[in-house]
RNA sequence: GGGGCGGUAGCUCAAUUGGUUAGAGCAUCGGACUGUCGAUCCGAAGGUUGCGGGUUCGAUUCCCGUCCGCCUCGCCA
């Protein structure tokens, strides 16, 4: 075969008059008849015209020619010139040509499906999903993988100047309570046990700190058997570390030195130093705790002026337990709201478990107005100067418990960005969110949670009162603020960690604060609290969505654009057609039967 | 499990209040053409309107069910 000396993208003036052989697919021709057909031929470098012209070539080469249609594979031999109808503007190679000599046809294409090149629309998601080797040859897709792999080499080469080790571990390991959902693995050998796959290798890399490995990288594999969404997928990577001897500091500083050089020199931004906000601040300014910082619209407290009214929608939230009353400020809105957006925006509400949005404007006079304008008349010069009020202005309500309105008006707060347009192209708004409570009680279980996960350390400054607490205690133990921390930009969780439980009793403690038995703990975690009792040292870690890290490098919003082979939202690969049934035969090895019956009609 | 949107030619889309033979662009096939670069021009072929049922004289259109895809709530420590 004619093997390359060339890329498609690679051919310039100072070419000129080489003979040069480039291999890659038919992207388009344009075949002008008896003797002059031109070929834009592409490979993931880019496009090269080509030239078959019957002043350089004979019949049978013509002949050949003819027959190339869109996706054909071939290889061509020939010598580089200056095109003779002008330079094409829009290809690197434009102002040259090659003139073939020989042609070899490497694989004809039956007609695709679709074509990757320019042409036409792209196809719907699930045509591209059936035929991914035909879209991954579009342009886009290739520069997206290449994001992904320039990203991942920038974190290998990253750490690894930083003295951190790539250590892998295991994919077959053990499942474990809490969290999401695991995806199991029968085991043959030993029947009716199963592997879990790892939701993250949490537990080995901080295994891995106790063995003394100090600075520990992966870029694992992680599974996750929950619902699927645009920025989810079953299987997904993470960009994953572990330090010791560190404190939360020298964690985040690290890892915002990493966002720092990626964005650098992935996309030559530079980013300012990032912001730190407590959990706290995040939840009630922005509704979030991974609050977009691109645009304003703060959630303002107004509970005080509101249980001056006699609205009773304001006075019976405020009667709740931890009730509240919030407004959304948006300046220049009244103009733009109609009656029809603000009901949408009502029934967008609802779904966050809002009753509803009452709205107000201000008009030129400076008056508020509103269907719930005597209520708030009481409070209305109060309200116009805590929130800085201006004729034309709109403002939206929010009454409930204090976690209904912050979800609600956070929600609506990205809407009304995002539908008034409010977010500046091209803005990168990160911040470190910290402080996060260490558990949260649930109503519903009658048990604590840990917001982050159940090796997450308390504060260095809040660890005495921990270990002191009573876990009976609601308050008090709500009142404990670990030592996680999530990296957020533009609205998007990227990353997250913590410093680490590093002394067995700790452990103990917050297993028993969640409920876990000593047996449950000890059958889940002996090896944990074990290696814990050798001398473990402080450490910490993060880790970072590399896919998600991508979308944003990349800017598309779908992760699926991000990953080669991706799922459906069923979690179906509608290339290879997984999952699916398998023998009987292998099922009978695992001692495995499915209960699944079909639904009866 | 819930809510919403979508499925018509290989692909992207159209088709009036339910009405005669379901159209167009691209792709494909045949033909013309020597400087194109989304080539152009002429012609052809291409359809179980996702699937099943119902209403109707008549269904791409209305109704019910179902499958698939997307967005989303729940879920995702």
């Amino acid at each position: 075969m004619l093997k390359r000396t060339h890329t498609c993208g690679e051919l310039r003036d100072d070419h000129v008059g080489e003979t040069v052989i480039l291999n890659g697919w038919v992207n388009s021709y344009r075949d002008h008849g008896t003797g002059l057909i031109f070929i834009d031929m592409r490979d993931r470098y880019g496009l090269t015209q080509i030239v078959f012209d019957r002043e350089d070539a004979d019949q049978s080469l013509l002949d050949a020619a003819d027959t190339l249609r869109n996706e054909d594979c071939v290889a061509i031999k020939g010598t580089v010139r200056v095109r003779d109808g002008g330079p094409n503007p829009k290809l690197a190679t434009g102002t040259v040509e090659v003139v073939v000599v020989e042609l070899e046809v490497l694989a004809k294409t039956e007609n695709p499906p679709f074509l990757p090149g320019e042409k036409g629309s792209l196809p719907s998601e699930d045509r591209r999903l059936r035929y991914r080797y035909m879209d991954l040859r579009r342009p886009e897709m290739q520069r997206i993988l290449t994001i992904r792999h320039r990203t991942s080499q920038f974190a290998r080469r990253f750490f690894d100047d930083r003295g951190f080790l790539e250590i892998e571990t295991p994919m077959l390991t053990k499942s474990t309570p809490e969290g999401a959902r695991d995806f199991i693995v029968p085991s043959r050998l030993q029947p009716g046990s199963f592997y879990a796959l790892p939701q993250s290798p949490q537990l080995f890399k901080q295994i891995l700190m106790i063995s003394g490995f100090d600075r520990y990288i992966q870029l694992p594999r992680c599974f996750r058997d929950e619902d699927l969404r645009a920025d989810r997928q079953p299987d997904f990577t993470q960009i994953d570390l572990e330090m010791s001897f560190v404190d939360r500091d020298a964690v985040l500083e690290i890892m915002e030195e990493f966002a720092v050089g990626l964005w650098k020199s992935e996309l030559g931004v530079d980013i300012p130093p990032v912001q730190r906000m407590t959990y706290k601040h995040a939840m009630e300014t922005y509704g979030s705790d991974r609050p977009d910082l691109r645009f304003g619209l703060e959630l303002v407290d107004v509970s005080d002026l509101a249980a001056k009214t006699d609205f009773k929608v304001f006075t019976g939230a405020i009667e709740k337990d931890r009730g509240c009353v919030k407004v959304i400020r948006v300046p220049g809105g009244a103009a733009k709201f109609t009656r029809k957006i603000t009901d949408g925006y009502t029934e967008f509400v609802k779904q966050f478990g809002a009753g509803g949005v009452p709205t107000a404007k201000v008009n030129d006079a400076g008056e508020l107005e509103t269907g719930i304008a005597k209520f708030i008349e009481p409070i209305k010069s109060e309200l116009i100067e805590r929130l800085g009020l201006e004729p034309g202005d709109s403002v939206f309500f929010g009454a409930d418990t204090r976690g209904t309105v912050n979800r609600a008006l956070g929600e609506l707060r990205l809407k009304i960005a995002k539908d008034l347009e409010m977010i500046p192209e091209g803005a990168w708004a990160f911040c470190w969110v910290i402080d996060f409570p260490m558990f949260e009680w649930d109503e519903e279980t009658k048990r604590f949670y840990a917001l982050h996960h159940p090796f997450t350390a308390p504060t260095p400054e809040q660890t005495d009162e921990f270990m002191a607490c009573d876990i009976t205690d609601v308050d008090a133990v709500e009142s404990i603020l670990s030592s996680g921390y999530d990296l957020v930009v533009n609205g998007s969780e990227i990353g997250g960690g913590s410093i680490r439980i590093h002394r067995r009793e700790i452990q103990k403690k917050v297993f028993d604060l969640i409920g876990m038995s000593k047996e449950e703990a000890n059958a889940k975690f002996s090896f944990l609290l074990e290696a814990l009792s050798y001398g473990a040292p402080p450490h910490g870690g993060i880790a970072f969505g590399l896919d998600r890290l991508v979308m944003h490098l990349s800017g598309t919003e779908s992760i699926r654009d991000v990953i080669a082979f991706p799922k459906t939202q069923t979690g179906s690969d509608m290339m290879c057609d997984a999952p699916s049934a398998v023998d009987e035969k292998q099922l009978a090895e695992l001692f495995i039967a499915s209960t699944w019956e079909p639904e009866e009609g």
